[in-house]
DNA sequence: CCTTGAACCTCTAGTTACTGGAGATCCCAT
DNA sequence: ATGGGATCTCCAGTAACTAGAGGTTCAAGG
């Protein structure tokens, strides 16, 4: 039976995350010992995992709590996992598409300016006037996910 | 003069918006009528679409009040400017190159599997173990951005 | 057995960039 | 004068955590 310091390390999960799951109910109450502390087993390790590494490949809580669901019952059939999959990748395509223009708007932009006072600066330019701009919009990636400084991932 | 209501169809902003960017300093304290609604001159106008434009550029708002400092002193040299947006050239690359790999894993997933059970699904099972993957780790995209279904922008 | 210090507990509040609603007020046209 | 849409302020909620305060518990050393 692990801690909840060593269920953290052992599934690079931060201690607080870990409850918070716990909270939501993507975690069952693990048990507890005598002094109210929590205990883990494999089990809990396991789905732990599970849970980070659909939040790594970007999947959104809401479809970890599905997948979670149909991996608890092994006879179901699959199609509603492998729909969801083909959603998060047809979401991963639509944001790929739209940094990329995003990315070429912003090349155009940083080549065009020499340098020099503000008045004459063409990023300032070009943000001021969407008419600069290539695209004719630029759609928001929308990434609903996390603002977390890359200070994770420690994997036993 | 506009009220708040026109501004945000001239600009595609919401409402709600408008007066969040004014709470936090962004846009500046309107006029205001003798019954207390805002009122918007061409000024504000210009400015709340540099805004939008920052945003839809992916600019965190951190940086668009940088953006907008700078351009309110043309005077100014325009390093900081361009060097904000190089580095904003520089996460989008980041973000690109990460979901590119997602991409991929994503791609080799759903290929793998077959249909039928859970208990056979590759979907699942590559979920479950990170073995199953070519990327030795996922990098988190960290967007720091919003959240919202892609239902704005009507620009005038 | 007792002490110490790291790990743990609960609870609250903050982050980003907005969005939505309640309940009251205003503005304008008929 | 009146009706209804636009606007006002304030508060709460979204996603997915993160951080801190203030108090307990565990395990090892003496
Ligand atoms: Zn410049
Ligand atoms: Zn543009
Ligand atoms: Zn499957
Ligand atoms: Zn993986």
């Amino acid at each position: 039976m692990l801690g909840i310091g060593q269920l953290s390390a052992e599934t690079g999960t931060k201690v607080p995350t870990i409850r918070y799951y716990e909270d939501i109910g993507l975690l069952p109450e693990p048990e507890r010992t005598v002094g109210n502390q929590r205990r883990y087993g494999q089990q809990q390790v396991d789905r732990l995992r599970f849970i980070r590494h659909c939040r790594d490949m970007g999947f959104p809580l809401a479809d970890v709590r599905a997948l979670l669901d149909l991996s608890d019952d092994p006879e179901r059939s699959c199609a509603s996992a492998d729909t969801i999959a083909r959603h998060q990748l047809q979401e991963v395509e639509r944001r790929l598409a739209s940094l990329a223009s995003l990315r070429q708007e912003l090349c155009r932009m940083i080549d065009q300016c020499a340098g020099g006072t503000v008045a004459d600066c063409r990023v300032i330019e070009s943000l001021a006037d969407h008419a600069h701009c290539i695209a004719d919009r630029h759609t928001t990636p929308a990434p609903t996910e996390q603002h977390v400084e890359p200070t994770r991932r420690d994997p036993a």
